[in-house]
DNA sequence: CTTGACATTGACCGAACGGTCAACTAGGGT
DNA sequence: ACCCTAGTTGACCGTTCGGTCAATGTCAAG
């Protein structure tokens, strides 16, 4: 048991590496079990298939990000809008540490794998597109109890924060393809306009 | 010269379709070749390699997505500010479209390009990037003209056309994993807001 | 000491991958 | 009639793909 979870666990983190930096089909099975010190036999031992292996890994990185990310940058000690400045920040700095030791930016994995995958199998894009929808609920209850402390205008929270959320995939997907992790910081800046309606003339 | 144009053209967009639909990696040589009704010895005579005839795609869609999409949706028959609307409608429509014909969405092939691809190949990498900036130029000009009229104050429309297709994209990214076209129309109407700047209090 | 469940291994499968190549065909220029 | 170039073809290359399987190892419960 405790060998198995061990080897299972590291089947999972050796993949969410590697398809992280790579892509899901760019990276083989045999590869994903050197990397993870795991015959090939033994990783169809504990994955009937390797899109059921992605479906762990897409688990395991929500964890991850909900664990290292959103709780760290939503915790309650900063006024709610200064919580999703917070939240620009942290992945800001996340990814230029990242950038400073591989030379790479990798975006988001759930964007990514939304990207890859979504037109190829069913279930991954459904639970991507869980993931998303469940990534979302903290800017929801920051932004309500922005609302609620009349920093902002009575709005709707749930759309505005999908809003935010979307243009977060967009500067990930930006920052990646330009490498350059500044478009976080830069680009960031401006996700709170979107809570805003702007009456234009 | 006029069957060998035909030849690789009809290679450019048997993988435009394939790849969009699916992915770079997903699709292989065979079928590309299958779908253009060429053999596969002819293929590698128009290219040295599958990555080259991504960058041809890449130019093809860029061309296809200049001519239907932006320079319809920019022509300077309405207001500067109603084109960048009308660029999120024709998006919306065309999108809806394709769900209607095929189930599905498939995102923006720029997009998909770039998370896929940027952290394996330098010269894809750097073509998308390219696209991308290219693109915004549009939104530049009807910025850049809205400030002039006094539509918009004076703002930085070059950071701000950036902004505003970095959410273009997260949007299509959004629309493609939830799969539905919908999104678009929702999320675009927010798209003018990361042009002003706004004092929150 | 035996049993049974789980874990591990390495050999193996057919198919598909990107890519190569020598032979052949077609057509215009001289 | 000749050649030359560009285009076409199908067989073929080694490698890798995702996946299977029977044999073996491990170890705790009975």
């Amino acid at each position: 048991m405790d060998a198995a979870n061990d080897t299972r666990q590291r089947i999972i983190t050796a993949a969410q590496e590697l398809i992280y930096t790579r892509s899901y089909n760019e990276v083989g099975v045999q590869e994903i079990c050197d990397h993870a010190n795991v015959k090939k036999g033994s990783f169809y031992h504990f994955f009937p298939s390797k899109r059921d292996l992605a479906l762990a890994v897409l688990d395991q990185s929500q964890a991850f990000m909900h664990e290292t990310i959103i709780n760290k940058s939503f915790l309650d000690d900063i006024p709610p809008l200064a919580r999703i400045e917070r939240f620009f920040t942290t992945i800001y700095e996340f990814h230029k540490q990242v950038k400073e030791n591989t030379g790479r930016i990798f975006g988001c994995p759930f964007g990514n794998f939304g990207c890859e995958m979504s037109t190829q199998d069913e279930d991954i894009r459904s639970k991507v597109d869980n993931i998303l929808s469940t990534s979302e609920k903290p800017f929801v209850k920051a932004l309500t109890e922005a609302v609620e402390r009349g920093d902002l205008p009575a709005i709707d929270t749930a759309a505005t924060a999908r809003a935010i959320f979307a243009y977060v995939e967009g500067i990930m997907l930006y920052a990646k393809t330009c490498n350059d992790p500044e478009l976080i910081r830069e680009l960031g800046k401006r996700a709170l306009q979107l809570a805003v309606p702007v009456n234009m003339q």
